[in-house]
RNA sequence: GUCCCCAUCGUCUAGUGGCCCAGGACACCGGCCUCUCACGCCGGCAACAGGGGUUCAAAUCCCCUUGGGGACGCCA
């Protein structure tokens, strides 16, 4: 039988790193067998969902490359379809009309909390007969006794005993579906085989399976993944990382180390780190899942993702740079350059942003470059600017600015006045940079180009630091 | 409060009774490389929550304690 497994986010907010990686582990499951994997949205809560969550939702997937093969459907156009099976539990005597108030219910919780109890509802309308009426929920027949017991996939048997249940609703006053009756009949309809979800699903958990019993719909596997922390091991909350995926996009992750990274955390395949989304599909497996909760590390996530950017071809980086640069006010920069640039930080950054940041000083125009004071004092004396201006006389004859003919150039240079290189490598790195940190210093030379460096070697030999302090 | 789940370095984890005085990775600290910064390489620091059992043998099995997480909605 082939495996089916489903994300069923509700629109009510974005897709964030706890729902990303439930996402993705359903989608590899899916893909490791050959199976489907649907994208179902759950608005059944008319008040708190959102169209434009759901856009933001579907963003999300797609920048992760979480494809579904089905879907996305919404259960809010669905009402109809989880009647006909809310009025078959009726007819079957496995549920029930109640007509308590909201308030009443909770006085009920309250007194039962204070007895040290369960709050519950006690099931008063339980055997009054009611019809429909106007503000009557469904309630669940829950069985008064016995045990509800499963395999979960990743914890193993999990067992409840029914007396901690009450009898839940199942359709709201509004003849709306609550969320418990809508996954059972959406699953079962669409075939689901296997449920892998959040470790706060596990509670609600066996009230499903007693609706599939109820129903008599044949059981899907259940998985229950626990949960993502923050560095304080607390749930993770808006303060650590329960913001959108995309927010990480932002920051100059690649979706590829967003996925490897969140694949790690809580599942493991020995000791291999990185994988690629073809290697994860080929090892992943619900028995590397673990069973305790994990802390999120940014830390990490960045060293991933640096990984992943120095063996991105430069194809693949062109795209995310670009975007990086735009914000940073770099707009419609020459692709060809682009590429050029790009090889150079790969090695040498662990974000796009950072990469983005350090190349920076590329694309500008020689007059908006702006020099460090402190690198100016420090490698711009006046013994520097000779060599520099020697070096420009030199390098202007050059006509081949490839890497090896540059060392050459420089080399020969060197030789004539007797100094080492590194008697003129933090003078030209500041030249041509502005800064004392930058690439090797022949491939930026390379990169920049004969005009673009003659220049920037022109404006620095005229530069003085008391300029530079009074204009900036 | 009640119930469910969980428990190996700071963090992610390997480990399914002997291969473990516990391995890998991130971070951190040294060193090498070197035109700066990175990368890379080499080395270091650092854990089986505690207590009882079971067994010739336990990180691995059982029990208790402690700690953590989750759930108790006409939210999903």
């Amino acid at each position: 039988m082939a495996i089916v497994t489903r994300f069923p986010p509700s629109p009510t907010g974005y897709l964030h790193l706890g729902g990303a990686r439930t996402a993705l582990f359903n989608y590899l499951l899916a893909r490791k067998h050959g199976g489907r994997f649907i994208l179902r949205i759950e608005d059944t809560d008319q008040a708190r969902s959102t169209p434009e969550m759901t856009e933001a939702i579907l963003e999300g997937m797609r920048w992760l490359g979480l494809e579904w093969d089905d879907g996305p459907y919404f259960q809010s156009e669905r009402t109809a379809l989880y009647n006909e099976y809310v009025d078959k539990l009726l007819e079957t005597g496995h549920a029930y009309y109640c007509d308590c108030a909201p308030e009443a219910v909770e006085a009920m919780r309250e007194r039962a909390r204070a007895a040290g109890l369960k709050p519950k509802y006690d099931g008063r309308c339980r055997e009054r007969g009611l019809g429909p009426g106007p503000g009557r929920v469904v309630r669940f027949k829950t069985p008064q006794s016995g045990k509800v017991v499963f395999e979960d996939m990743v914890k193993g048997t999990i067992a409840w005993d029914v007396t901690e249940l009450d009898d839940f609703i199942v359709r709201r006053a509004d003849g709306s579906p609550i969320y418990q009756l809508a996954v059972v009949v959406d699953d079962a309809l669409m075939g689901v085989t296997h449920v892998l979800r959040g470790d706060d699903h596990q509670s609600n958990t066996p009230k499903q399976i007693l609706l599939y019993q109820a129903l008599d719909f044949p059981l899907p596997r259940f998985g229950h993944v626990p949960m993502i922390l923050g560095p304080d091991k607390k749930k993770l909350s808006k303060r650590h990382g329960a913001m959108s995926v995309m927010a990480y996009k932002d920051m100059g992750f690649l979706p590829e180390a967003m996925v490897n990274y969140l694949a790690r955390l809580g599942w493991a395949h020995g000791d291999d780190e990185i994988f690629c989304r073809e290697e994860l599909i080929a090892k992943f497996s619900v028995e590397g899942l673990g069973r305790s909760p994990s802390v999120f590390d940014l830390q990490k996530l960045t060293w991933v993702n640096s990984h992943h950017l120095k063996n991105a071809t430069v194809e693949r980086l062109t795209p995310p740079f670009v975007e990086q640069l735009a914000l940073l006010g770099i707009r419609d920069p020459d692709e060809a350059f682009v590429r050029q640039v790009i090889p150079l930080y790969q090695p040498r950054a662990k974000t796009l942003r950072e990469m983005a940041e350090a190349a920076r000083s590329f694309f500008l125009p020689t007059e908006a470059l702006s020099y460090d004071t402190k690198a100016i004092a420090a490698h711009l004396t006046s013994a520097a600017r000779q060599h520099l201006q020697a070096l420009s006389t030199r390098l202007a004859t050059l006509e081949d600015f490839s890497i090896p003919s540059l060392e050459a150039a420089v080399g020969e240079y060197l030789n004539t006045v007797g100094q080492p290189f590194k008697a003129i490598a933090q003078p030209l790195r500041v030249a041509l940079t502005g800064t004392t940190v930058s690439p090797g210093l022949f491939e930026t030379m390379a990169v920049l180009g004969k005009a673009r460096v003659l220049e920037r070697l022109k404006c620095a030999i005229h530069l003085y630091p008391e300029e530079v302090s009074r204009g900036s």
